[in-house]
DNA sequence: CTACAAGTTCAAGTTAACTTGAAGTCAAGC
DNA sequence: GCTTGACTTCAAGTTAACTTGAACTTGTAG
């Protein structure tokens, strides 16, 4: 069993960040009869998918639904997780399709003029990768 | 000259925020007698680029920057525009490679069990386009 | 002339994902 | 036995990018 400080020094976590999650249920510790948390090496691999996913552009809150989908009486096998991210692959794929859509409407739009809003072939992008509140939602989508 | 509701309603961008881009420095107004802000046709370029950039992943303190580069003593050119998103197909290829790289580790990675943190190749990716503060960053750079 | 829609400023609220600080407990070395 | 460092909880602070609300003024249609 690992410490709170084995856990963050091993995964780069800092440890504010691990009881943050442990809070939002995305972690889970047993604790020592000090009070203090142990956590079994499983867990890395669990903090190994959680920044994963936010670097692909999930938000906690999703990450926790999917984490939800694990066995919890169990530790996770490899087929467990990789049903968890075989919906990500789309998502990537949304996302880099998306950005080199951008990446043409640098060259092709901005110095056209189409960029003046009408119809502009950016005016319809792909999906938002979490961001459903406040913004420029025009282009964004 | 336009109002702000016209340049809002044209651009897909609220009025608050407006108010909160020229707070910021990024567009300007003239004021009409009453104090009312007026907006050349111009400034709805200036918004389309603020909008593309945001969604490239640039922050507002960023692109303000860019468009300080801007010519002040009249109407950006089609080569004025051009030379600011120059830097940007980087960024964008960057971003992209390490979507290929996170898509390829989804298959790779999480299933093998190098997710455990040691020797990933995801250890080391790139850029981060926006997270200098706080957060998991081993990972993530 | 009277509504009322649209505009103004300024301060404060919002969300995500954490961090920081205060105040206190626990464990280990000397 | 004492100091030091790691740990605990809980509340409050942080940053970006806006939004919302209050209190007030202007412009316009009938």
């Amino acid at each position: 069993m690992l410490t709170i400080t084995d856990v963050s020094r091993r995964s780069g976590v800092a440890s504010s960040a691990l009881r943050f999650y442990e809070e939002r249920g995305l972690i889970a510790s047993e604790r020592a009869g000090s009070g203090h948390r142990r956590y079994p090496r499983s867990v890395l691999r669990r903090i190994a998918f959680i920044v994963f996913a936010q670097r692909i552009g999930l938000t906690l809150e999703e990450i926790g639904a999917e984490l939800a989908k694990l066995p919890a009486d169990r530790v996770p096998s490899r087929r467990d997780w990789s049903r968890l991210s075989g919906q990500w692959t789309k998502r990537i794929d949304q996302r880099i399709a998306e950005l080199q859509r951008l990446r043409s409407g640098l060259t092709e739009c901005i110095g056209c003029g189409c960029l003046s809003i009408d119809r502009c072939s950016l005016a319809n992008p792909a999906d938002m990768a979490g961001r459903k509140g406040p913004g420029p939602r025009y282009w964004l989508g």
